[in-house]
DNA sequence: CATAATTATATTGTGTACAATATAATAGCA
DNA sequence: TGCTATTATATTGTACACAATATAATTATG
């Protein structure tokens, strides 16, 4: 096999492992707020842009219904979501903060300062860290 | 949320979906191969370096298991391997390949171009990501 | 207006992922 | 030797992730 095309394994390996570890720092962090990695992500669209949909949601995190669907339910189980059918649209389930999901944001605010902790590298890194991935992200949806 | 604390959602969101994406342009190419991306790595770890038991692919591929006995036995099942207990320490499960397994690997050879092109990057691009990753993930690890 | 096409979500099934626990066997040591 | 600690894998339970299909409601069209 030549070298080029070693490459692709090379590269997407540590993708798919540095994705892992990634979630795992989260893991500890978030146990603290009772929350996973998919249903943070969930809560800060929530915090950050407010009632919506299921698909508006799906869309901005790439996570279809099937995933959804019951992450959703688990939150709401919890207390920090509501889970209501459009009364215009009933094919359309809007989901909004309770007052406990709202509060959860201040907690919240914390993570971030503790997984650059964790992360344990330089500010420089991680823009250009950043930059490589927005980057091939971009090629690969078009 | 000052802009570096926003810094570790900036980065850690893109790292979880460009894991997910990578993972998706495998599926369709895997599917050929009638196997997962996780059975893809198994199988190329046993065509590199031969016959080993449970834990050393989970050591390589940072898998428990919890993930890899339903995997292998899966493997098993469609013949690309061979699951048996070393006679000299019944608690060592011995993973080799079948003929069936060998063979598969010829066919495998095409996977690392398919998933170049579909990736459509420059190789530049894929070698600055590549050090990047590789940097964060060593730091991680410490 | 009735029916077909589309849209939004839910359900089902398969396959990871990982924590916690169980099981079984070897190794170390008093 | 007998017991304890360790090691290697398996099992169980919870939670994604996504394809395929189902369901139900709205919209478009003849």
């Amino acid at each position: 096999m030549s070298e080029n095309l070693k490459l692709s394994n090379q590269v997407c390996f540590p993708i798919y492992s540095l994705a892992k570890e990634v979630v795992g720092l989260y893991r500890p962090i978030l146990q603290q707020l009772d929350l996973t990695y998919p249903q943070y992500l969930v809560m800060l669209v929530l915090w950050e842009q407010g009632e919506q949909n299921v698909s508006e949601i799906g869309h901005k995190l790439s996570l279809d219904s099937g995933t959804l669907t019951p992450l959703l339910k688990r939150l709401a189980q919890k207390k920090l979501i509501e889970r209501n059918r459009d009364p215009k649209d009933e094919r359309i389930v809007q989901i909004k903060l309770t007052a406990t999901g709202k509060q959860l944001k201040a907690t919240a605010t914390h993570v971030p300062e503790q997984i650059l902790d964790s992360l344990n590298v330089s500010v420089d890194q991680l823009e250009a860290l950043k930059k490589g991935i927005d980057n091939i992200l971009n090629q690969i949806k078009k």
